[in-house]
DNA sequence: CTTGTTATGTGAATGTGAACACAAGTGCTA
DNA sequence: TAGCACTTGTGTTCACATTCACATAACAAG
């Protein structure tokens, strides 16, 4: 069957799912059950099973799915199969671990361009990455960076996001504490390292 | 009326109003109304006054919200009206930008103890915060730290946390990009940065 | 070719949260 | 004290997401 409307919790799955693929794959598996998997990542197996249905029918009844068939399938629906550039905006304590962060390689991300306002920053190259002046982000158009990461200080956040707009930028990942507006294109996605702290709390029964 | 079941997307929007009272609280205003409140942090007015009916009647028709009580009431519902305090495991580029984050002061956490396994940064001083070796969690319960905040290696991040649930540990963020398996008791929230980037790409129309 | 085993795919039922619309409370003004 | 402007609190409706149960398919073995 097929359905109208992918749920959005589904999409927030398939990072996990590619994740626990990759890690299978990597014992030297060729297939997985979605029992296996769930074990591995801590998801339910019909979960698995109704999420990837949305998409077609990627496993063989009787036998699990084929991990590098499923691998392609999800990168494909996530359009991350092809390398995807994005940028940096603020190198100061957080933005520098970000560049440092291995994680991005595995779906398929290159943190192609970095920004500073500081200019003993500028020029500088970290990670092999050099920091460029934060003026001059129109450079993300010449070089369709379509994806940028926020890592200002809350102060600058909204001023910084409005030139990424003109700039062309199409997807933000915000790691400033606070909201952005933007035009209704441009998607954001926030997360607030001190705020998932905060929720912790309530769910620690007292004593 | 009074509700039986709190929605966990409740909780998770609490520390999201609480930023946003604080911030307007700062203007020297001294109310704030559901639909001010809900411009300035990006989410619906009736949204807010839901989520604030649930735990009884803060505000006063035709006037808004006090923004001091609510801040209050806010932070006795998290279990943050007190200072908590919360052990960095992990001080490696995502740990040392932890330790210097500047956000957790708003939620009344204090990052009260730091470990790492590297000989060369064990006895160190990092954001006023000595670097302890990571064999010593143990001196979590003397200190009666329960909250940890794990910035491993993928690698370590199971084993680390299975002794720091035998350290009495009650909640963990973890940023380690891996599934943990502990106990039903101990609350886990884990955040990937770079999974919350891998969904940015679907949301953004080809061309 | 039949039977047993394994594991997928999915319709239907259930559960949970978002959105809405409006009744009701508050204070100001005349 | 009546009328008005404002803003909350919430019952209801609607939309979305999870869970369940089982029909369906594929392979292996005899």
């Amino acid at each position: 069957m097929r359905y109208s409307k992918i749920p959005d919790e589904t999409i927030r799955r398939l990072p996990i799912y590619l994740r626990g693929l990759i890690l299978a794959g990597e014992t030297g598996a060729k297939s997985i059950s979605s029992t296996d998997l769930a074990e591995l990542i801590g998801v339910n197996s019909w979960q698995i099973r109704k999420d990837f249905s949305y998409f077609g029918e990627f496993g063989v009844r009787g036998r699990g799915y084929n991990i590098d068939k499923l691998v392609r399938e999800i990168r494909s629906i996530l359009k991350i199969a092809v390398v995807q550039k994005a940028a940096l905006i603020g190198v100061g304590n957080l933005g520098s671990a970000i560049l440092s962060f291995p994680g991005f390689e595995l779906y398929g991300f290159n943190i192609a361009a970095a920004f500073d306002n500081n200019p003993k920053k500028i020029g500088k190259k970290r990670n092999n990455v050099k920091i460029e002046d934060v003026s001059k982000l129109w450079i993300l158009k010449k070089k369709k960076i379509n994806l940028a990461i926020l890592a200002v200080p809350m102060e600058a956040a909204q001023n910084t996001t409005d030139k990424l707009v003109k700039a062309g930028i199409k997807g933000i990942l915000n790691f400033s504490s606070c909201y952005l507006s933007v035009p209704k294109k441009v998607k954001v996605i926030t997360t607030d390292i001190a705020m998932e702290l905060a929720r912790l709390p309530y769910y620690i029964p007292a004593g």
